[in-house]
DNA sequence: GTGAGTGTGTAGGTCTTACTACACACTTAC
DNA sequence: GTAAGTGTGTAGTAAGACCTACACACTCAC
C-alpha cells in the first residue's frame, strides 16, 4: 500500500524541524489544531488523512501547496469542486481533454488565456 | 433552501414516465438498484442525494448526463477528481483562471487543443 | 373483488469519517 | 533531579453518510 500523504508530511516536518523547534509535531499539531496523537498517527499512515480544513492549515504551516497536500490525500478542494459544479459538462470535457497533454501544454494554455483577450 | 437535485431528477422521470411506464419510481429504483421508498424521499428532498454509483446509474437509467445530475448533488466524480489529483497545482491553476471565462471561450480552447496539434 | 402496480411512512441499521482525552516513556536543559 | 518538551499507545465517541426492510393506502385492469 501507498502513503504519499503520511510520507509526505513527515519528511517535510522533520526537515523544517532539523533547523526550527516551531516544526516539533507537537508545535504545528497545536497551530493545526489537533491532538498531538492523531497527528503522529496520520505521520505514520496510522490513520487516515484529516478532513479538509485541517489539511489546508497544516499545509499553510508547513509552507507547502495546499492543493497539492491535498492531492496527496487523495481529496480535491471544495472550492475547486464548486467551479466545476457550476458548469460540469464544460469542465469535465475540459479536464478530460487536457488529461493527456504535458505539463507544458497545459501551463502554456493557461498563460495565454490569461495573457491574451479571450 | 434549494433542492436542485432532487427536483431535477423527479421532474425528468415524471416526464418520461407520462410516456414510458419503464420510468415509474419503483422500475426505476430496481434498475438504479436502491429501495423506492429511499427513492421518493430523495425525489423529494427529504434525503440527500445517495453515493456516487447509485447517482452515475440513476443519470444513466434516465438518460442525462452523469457529470451533470452529480454535480447537482454537489459531488465532483472520482474520476475527475483523479485526474486533477495526478497534477494538482496545474489543475488547479486552470480551473482558476477558466472559471470566470464565458462558456464559447471554454469550449473553443477545448475546441482548439483536441484538434490543433499540441 | 382481486392482483398487479403505484407512491409513501416508519423504523431502523451499519459503516465510515474525523476526531478527542489522557497517560506513558524518553530526552534534554539547567 | 526536576521541569519542559519530545513522540506515541490505548481507548473511545459523536455525527453523518448511505442505506434496507416492511407495511400501508391508493388506483386501475379485468
Amino acid at each position: 500500500m501507498d502513503r504519499p500523504f503520511s510520507d509526505y508530511v513527515r519528511s517535510v516536518r522533520q526537515k523544517r524541524a532539523e533547523i526550527d523547534p516551531a516544526f516539533s509535531l507537537r508545535r504545528i499539531a497545536g497551530v493545526v489544531d489537533l491532538e498531538p496523537s492523531y497527528l503522529s498517527k496520520i505521520e505514520r499512515g496510522l490513520e487516515a488523512p484529516p478532513g479538509e480544513e485541517k489539511i489546508k492549515r497544516l499545509a499553510a504551516a508547513l509552507g507547502e501547496d495546499p492543493d497539492v497536500v491535498l492531492a496527496l490525500a487523495g481529496k480535491v478542494s471544495s472550492e475547486l469542486q464548486a467551479i466545476i459544479c457550476q458548469r460540469p459538462a464544460l469542465f469535465a470535457e475540459l479536464l478530460r481533454t487536457f488529461r493527456n497533454l504535458p505539463n507544458h501544454a497545459v501551463a502554456r494554455v493557461v498563460r495565454e488565456v490569461r495573457d491574451g483577450d479571450w
